[in-house]
DNA sequence: TGAGTAATTATACGCTTGCATAATTACTCA
DNA sequence: TGAGTAATTATGCAAGCGTATAATTACTCA
């Protein structure tokens, strides 16, 4: 036997942590195919082998690479919800206009998204993802648009509707904003989508 | 050499277009990584050594399995304009449900969009068909937006920032409609689709 | 009818793939 | 300090991959 090259140990985590990023490095610069076991270890600094003792099959690492992916687009979204203003008005415009903005638009997370939603139809725990992440979405942004129905004292209107349209809006929009980044001109996303909303919601969303 | 399968001669065409089917479904079925070229081969009822008589290398067939799906997937939309009112309300009313309805929403052709999608932002050729394909379904859209802006004698408006809205809410609800197909109730994204429009046109559109 | 041609089948090749296994070594703890 | 253990490297395997090439045969046309 040669000589062995140096190695550190480290943690459960960290070392899950790592390869699913390799994963999800790989199929964002190359596709899914370019994920093979092989280079996903050599990107992640360790060897082959050791993807299979943190992870059942490879299959196994690339579900957990697609649901980190999914669980992590929420979470950014989530993460920018401390810096908007009170206002309940003020705040769902900040919100959406974050959401069809950089650095939330970007073709690298729609290539990844789409790689994850191409498995949505086919494999029932990515959908249970995919469905659990769409809510938590939807959701929040149903808070918000009652937030800012209530504050325009406007009790005739059905938020979940809503949110279903306005979540759509802001998904169609993601996603041609990233796919096509010099199709449209800077900040005009965010202008028709403060301004889709103001109608979807006949309410005046303050400009962002 | 022992005893040779018989077969036919068929057509370029009629080759070509059965092997595109043919990934075209394997994908469906199992992803990009289920249409190597013995399975499409065998799906298509020839040999594998015919894909490479028709097309330069496998990935010259699976990029010309993308874009048909996506020209596809636009024309489906056009031929059933047909179908359509005159009226230019009823007209964009009978498209916009019929873009969040079966069958043109469809678990498989999410999957399959999804496939496509995810080579859009790394692939110069798909952008291109994506973009071209993007714009037909937009640019449609637009006019019959603009008819029935015009028919309500409403000159106030730019149809391109409604289209690009109206058409990111269509993709929107589409996907979703296709992805989570049991989470929404019959006919309730027709529903939301022509409310959510009426709004941002601030036009009445008849249920329908 | 028979020659010519190209569509098609059959086979093979080198390489890559995911997974399996054994050996080594980095670390903990008594 | 040294034993124990499990993280990690190294290596190998069988199967499958996309591509290449040769042979056969279905078809056209003079």
């Amino acid at each position: 036997m040669n000589q062995r090259r140096p190695f550190q140990r480290a943690g459960e985590e960290a070392r899950r942590s790592a390869l699913i990023e390799a994963t999800l490095d790989l199929i964002a610069e190359g596709g899914p195919q370019a994920a093979t076991v092989r280079a996903i270890a050599l990107r992640a600094g360790v060897t082959p082998g050791l993807i299979r003792h943190y992870f059942a099959t490879k299959e196994d690492l690339v579900a957990a690479a697609h649901e980190t992916l999914m669980t992590g687009l929420t979470e950014a979204s989530a993460a920018r919800l401390d810096d908007l203003p009170d206002d309940p008005l003020a705040r769902l415009a900040g919100f959406v206009a974050n959401a069809v903005s950089p650095p939330v638009t970007d073709p690298r997370a729609v290539s990844l998204w789409a790689a994850s939603m191409q498995l949505v139809p086919r494999d029932a725990a990515m959908r249970k993802v995919h469905e659990a992440t769409y809510l938590g979405f939807r959701n929040r942004l149903q808070r918000m648009i009652a937030d800012a129905l209530a504050a325009a004292d406007r009790q005739d209107e059905d938020p979940r509707a809503l949110a279903i349209a306005g979540n759509a809006l802001l998904d169609g929009l993601w996603i041609e904003a990233g796919a096509l980044p010099d199709h449209f001109k800077p900040d005009e996303m965010k202008s028709i989508a403060i301004k889709a909303f103001s109608r979807l919601l006949d309410l005046k969303l303050p400009e962002v």
